[in-house]
DNA sequence: TTGTATGCGTTATCAG
DNA sequence: CTGATAACGCATACAA
């Protein structure tokens, strides 16, 4: 059995008080005595028992981090980038993966309150318009005041803070970038996700939105045969090329909804034997690693996953620690994606 | 505040205890009691203190893995893997990652052992000799019988409960492999980690002692100038087989440390205008995500990382409910490796 | 089968 | 500046 807080204040003389005192640094303790438990604490491998402690301070020093799961390498790199910043404030994190499973979801969170977290990081599971699964469990959070910050997801029926990516500005930047270039022809391969906005429902995929918007802003009339959905995978890319490449006229340039499915058109076009960038540009979105690495360095929006990761574990601390009015205070930052030019774009083929 | 489970059992109009025996489902508390308890919990949201609960059981129901972290798929799978058995066990995991950072490993043992942790689930880290940079930490951790198990780590001078993978196994299978595919030059490309081990002295990469066990098995002598070291991503994999390439005869077949090793094997062959396979066969290590969708898609020896998460977890339940001398039994599991043949495996290139 | 009383290891309030 | 002592929310031995 491990040491408790009384036996140690007796092996050093003093009272488990004192003890107490000196490892919350108290300022009424005598340096002396300070020095002399800190040392000892060493000496014997004392360290308090952080259940006790929470039970008293009601609070646990522990977040919870609730998301599908980490096979994705931009969700690694996200939850990496949590857990990064989660260090620097000292917290300890609970991780707990739903695998897209809806039950897992309530089930979690629940287990989570349950060992007394000091609050929660979400990416609550969405449906394919983006509406949220569960949103009643996110608003109960919301109303029984549990410190709750949600990370790359935006509560349209609510008042939560999140913070998300400029996806908007990014596909519109894209295409912007393609205009700048000469392009005029310019298609767009994205998800099943996001395929069902086209007919001109509310949209739930930012990136379809800011593409138009970036059509239009070049004054490009909106060919919905430009627009193609698929598999998000790299063979999703693939065969998303092969159709557009069946277009007439042709695209001379393809904004893809990620750098995944940008892998997987390179592929395509270089089996059909169009070269990249001569005759056709490519931009994807993230900037994940396979973007650098791949054949042709791609041309991407770089999504900041750290910055992510650092807002929303900051805005939740102080969520956390805020006192009164503060803590109805709502937030909602939103990430700008910045252009990564690379190899994979450049100016329209002009034959030959 | 959240409700008490005194005050909720005066809702209800029972004793605390009595709402404690139905929760830990004691046998001894009626049927309908227990019933109505359960409904209460539902209708009024109510759900005990796990750090109270903590405090007397000495159970926290958390786990924490210390590991470097999540960039690498494998990591992420293997972590993926674990959190998802965890699940199964009921526990909750928290998360350690070190980033390689030496200090961070001890804090974070420390700040879990704090939290009252029920096990721990570690990849220590190690230097280039595959020692373990902080041998002195399991150590303690052992002696203290803190549950542990090591998690694709091996502790040589001690004794602590692991599982890994037979990465000997594997590197000798993949050698024969090739080997009956009538290859007789066999290059190997690895990392820097391994490279010192090649002059005779103990050897941390069992990959290429399992790579010599193939060649000796088959009566094939060891030619040094068939092994290079590089750096572990794909621009060092690209680099290395430049380097193969140039050695007098050159090798008709390469086995690599890793699928990214692979990867940019792969790269630099077509670069080089060597077909694969009919040129020049290849065999990666770990059956990533990467090794089916590469362009040729890669033949590789599958590491199971699932079975490396499940069976982890199972020991440290084990460990973690053991009693007397069961808590001394001391288990190591070794995973076998499988071949999995895909296209960038063949026969000898006859000429023309 | 249920209720009462005690202790788990801290922090915090109050005296001294 | 330091030492008793009362919570904190629960599980459990003991009584009823």
């Amino acid at each position: 059995m491990r040491l408790t807080m009384e036996e140690f204040a007796r092996l050093v003389g003093v009272s488990r008080a004192t003890v107490s005192r000196a490892i919350n640094n108290h300022p009424r303790v005598a340096p002396e005595t300070k020095e002399k438990i800190r040392a000892a604490m060493e000496q014997y491998q004392y360290w308090p028992n952080g259940l006790a402690r929470g039970l008293v301070t009601k609070r646990s020093g522990m977040v919870g981090i609730v998301t599908a799961g980490i096979s994705a390498p931009y969700h690694a790199a996200l939850v990496q980038a949590i857990a990064n910043e989660l260090y620097e404030w000292s917290y300890m994190a609970i991780f707990a993966f739903t695998g897209g499973i809806f039950d897992r979801e309530r089930e979690f969170v629940r287990m989570l309150k349950e060992r007394r977290v000091d609050g929660l990081l979400v990416s609550p599971m969405v449906n394919e318009r983006r509406e949220f699964e569960n949103a009643e469990l996110v608003n109960q959070l919301r109303v029984e005041g549990t410190p709750i910050v949600l990370v790359d997801r935006y509560f349209r029926d609510s008042t939560v803070d999140c913070v998300i990516h400029d996806l908007y500005g990014a596909a519109r930047q894209a295409v912007e970038h393609l205009v700048s270039l000469g392009h005029r022809r310019i298609g767009y391969i994205c998800t099943a996700l996001s395929r069902r906005s086209i007919d001109g429902r509310l949209t739930g995929d930012d990136r379809l939105e800011g593409y138009r918007g970036g059509l239009a802003d070049a004054g490009i009339p909106f060919d919905e045969n430009l627009v193609v959905d698929t598999r998000h995978s790299i063979d999703g890319g693939y065969e998303g090329a092969r159709r557009l490449l069946e277009v007439n006229p042709r695209p001379t340039a393809i904004f893809c909804y990620s750098d995944l499915l940008a892998i997987g058109v390179l592929h395509s076009l270089h089996d059909a034997g169009v070269k990249v960038p001569e005759e056709m540009s490519i931009v994807g979105c993230d900037d994940s690693d396979m973007a650098a690495r791949a054949e042709i360095p791609l041309t991407t929006m770089r999504l900041a996953k750290e910055d992510m990761g650092r807002q929303a574990v900051r805005m939740l601390v102080e969520k956390i620690n805020a006192e009164g009015a503060d803590k109805e205070k709502i937030r909602h930052i939103v990430l700008p994606a910045e252009l990564v030019m690379r190899e994979s774009t450049a100016g329209v083929y002009s034959g030959g």
